[in-house]
DNA sequence: GTCTCTGCAAAGGGTTTGCAACGCA
DNA sequence: TGCGTTGCAAACCCTTTGCAGAGAC
């Protein structure tokens, strides 16, 4: 299984800090993660409904604010107002998003570094931390 | 007065729009455009509030998305939920944030166009798009 | 005089919380 | 068995909307 590794390691992750491995937590970590786009809490409901998953709402939402937590997920507030999340157990990097699919392509940030070394110079800013989106179309979309 | 350019501007787009120029607006114009950070709407309420100007919460949030429609205002959804807006007549740009004061500054997006090509062949994602926000101390701050 | 804008309050939508029952460890 | 977790529904908070009166042009 392809996201199989990062399961078991987020799992393991959970573990290490005393958390119970319950039945609809683990329903909505192996869906959020198996899914490899941007999805809000109440998308991920219906998804995990429609499986037959008896999932609360509520749990969802606590279930990725845990996940987000212990470093395995990405919150990225929406303009109209909700929240969406990434399965994202890497530490510090970017994403390109596709706006057609929604698949989501990871971008380190290592070649950005001289950029920032420039922009502290000539805005007299103390820059220590940032954070890059990218939108475009993947390669299978277009 | 250092906004005053900016603020005759916008004033100046809003009527050629045929939008009126009422006294709350421009009320809520004046206090945004001075301010020079990030706001939410209640916020700057009760800004204007404090300054006994009557404005109601609501007329606030037309006209910062009045403001945002003829390219015045750049939005900024908060992790909590809010929004922030700031006062911005400037097209296409990324902004430097002090976390400290809360004072941004611009950054031109043109030396980032070479990036966006690299990253164009290497992810096979036709990139349209992208959203940079820095963060760090400014030069009083530090 | 017309038509937009305003203020208020209610509605709307997403997220969080209180609490009793449940079920890992 | 103890204590973290769940589901439900109510509470919360931010934002938008309906409407009658006020005001710009």
């Amino acid at each position: 299984m392809k996201h199989g590794n990062a399961l078991q390691a987020v799992r393991a992750r959970l573990g290490q800090r005393a958390y119970r491995m319950t039945a609809p937590r683990w329903a909505v970590i192996e869906e959020f993660a198996a899914l490899g786009r941007y999805i809000t809490a109440k998308e991920l409901h219906e998804r995990l409904r429609r499986r037959h998953a008896r999932v609360g709402l509520a749990t969802v939402y606590r279930t990725l604010e845990t996940l987000e937590s212990v470093g395995a997920a990405a919150r990225a507030p929406q303009p109209h107002g909700e929240t969406a999340y990434l399965f994202c157990p890497v530490k510090h990097h970017h994403h390109a998003v596709c706006t057609k699919c929604g698949k989501v392509a990871d971008v380190s940030c290592g070649s950005l570094a001289r950029l920032e070394r420039a922009l502290t110079a000539e805005l007299r800013f103390k820059l220590v931390q940032h954070r890059f989106e990218f939108f475009g179309v993947c390669d299978r979309c277009s």
